[in-house]
DNA sequence: AGGTATTTTATCGTATACAATAAAATACCA
DNA sequence: TGGTATTTTATTGTATACGATAAAATACCT
């Protein structure tokens, strides 16, 4: 059927799909943090690694740029985007309005089968939390929001906030203080509870202290690598001359 | 110092800007119903009617995909997004849950001039309304609630809200009855009422009835262009042998 | 004549080549 | 030796060429 498999070796996939794995290597680099914020993305050294030529790095990276995940500039390539103040405001004032708003909708459709898989997920993020494994538990943690989001059963809703997700984990990785890294422990065990009962009002409030405990934790200075204002530091008017 | 104004024709704008427009207008044709959902976008096509190369089409046409505009299915190539009643119904819950969640920032934010201009985009939308200009009105009604959301001051949530008035433009071409095109002619102003008294709530009570009334006025019914169930239609086991 | 097999054609997917540009390195001059 | 001008180099932007594939058209056989 598929005639890839008649010939092992050189196995070349057929058209198309063949990018999605790319495109979710790189996607999942940047949320772990293994490529950091300001990381540059060279087309050439990324078509290199991957196999493709040019042409396919390109797609991909201008899909993660309208993701807002790695920033373009005409010219001078890609890299990974470090997140404004601003920027970070923005988008956890939409995961406030986004996210405790569907917790109603999530709370009405749940059943214990998908309890049952949200507290699995919750057990392997502590776990790897635990054992320091830093990475894994960011990407894990952003996978639990996810997954409640599409809960409520609105695709569209549930892509917006798979979005804000990523973001939200370059936004740690730039102004998170070492040690806390986003969720405690314990809260998305907590939130399983309200759902399981399907007190959603109890769910929605809890994701909101949950979500300004979050941005709470983060230390909010943006050290602008920007020319400095040498003029402003060293006062005006040949002082030092 | 730009040499393309030494050459008064054939101008070519200096790079990557160049396709912003092209994005443009085909995102506005799409929006305004010039073409309809189901079209064909050949990229051959667009490459010649705006002389670029197809690589150039390409990327918008992704793009456009992107949000959800036109669907790309593979070796088939580009057409307008036909959405499905079930994206319908997302596209129109999440704008109950992100624009009426806004209304109250906007309501609070809100200042005399702000809601002068306002008032004008409401005043050309009924003029559009009343001239017959169903393109232009269409467009004007969607223009209308970008530029509300935008007042919020949250970019990331404006952009969603973007995407999400589109969408529901070409869930009004196909689902819209003809006659009604969305919103009601007098809403915005009423809706501008409320917000220039900063009553959040009472805004934010508005816009739900009027997304509400707006999703009301469709009739969902899906005709499904894929091959039909000549089976079930004709009975089974062989009747009419 | 009707239905299946084959060829043709239209159109997309991908790689590659070349032009354009901005940064880095070097040379030049006061 | 410090600063400016020039060349070199690295890297992106764009077009084009070629291969692949699926639909349409045609030819073939019964």
């Amino acid at each position: 059927m598929n005639d890839a498999q008649g010939a092992p070796h050189l196995v070349k996939k057929k058209g198309e799909a063949r990018h999605e794995p790319i495109y979710k290597a790189l996607s999942d680099a940047i949320i772990e943090q293994r490529l950091k914020p300001g990381a540059r993305l060279r087309e050439d050294a990324l078509a290199e690694v991957f196999n493709v030529s040019r042409t396919g790095v390109r797609k991909i990276l201008q899909r993660l740029a309208l993701e807002q995940l790695v920033t373009l500039t005409p010219r001078r390539g890609a890299s990974v985007t470090r997140p404004t103040a601003e920027e970070a405001k923005d988008v956890f004032d939409a995961r406030q309005l986004v996210e405790c708003g569907l917790m109603p909708d999530v709370a009405r459709q749940m059943e214990p089968n998908e309890a049952a898989v949200l507290r699995e997920m919750a057990r392997r993020e502590r776990e790897a939390l635990r054992s320091g494994e830093r990475s894994a538990a960011i990407k894990l943690s952003a996978d639990f929001h996810v997954h409640l989001a599409r809960l409520s059963g609105n695709t569209t809703l549930a892509a917006f906030v798979e979005q804000l997700c990523s973001r939200s984990s370059l936004i740690l990785a730039v102004y998170g203080q070492r040690g806390h890294l986003g969720c405690e422990s314990h809260d998305h065990d907590d939130l399983i509870g309200y759902l399981e009962a399907n007190d959603g009002e109890r769910a929605k409030a809890f994701m909101s202290r949950h979500l300004k405990a979050i941005e709470a934790s983060l230390s909010m200075v943006e050290e602008d690598d920007s020319a400095p204002d040498l003029q402003q530091i060293f006062g005006g008017k040949g002082a030092m001359r």
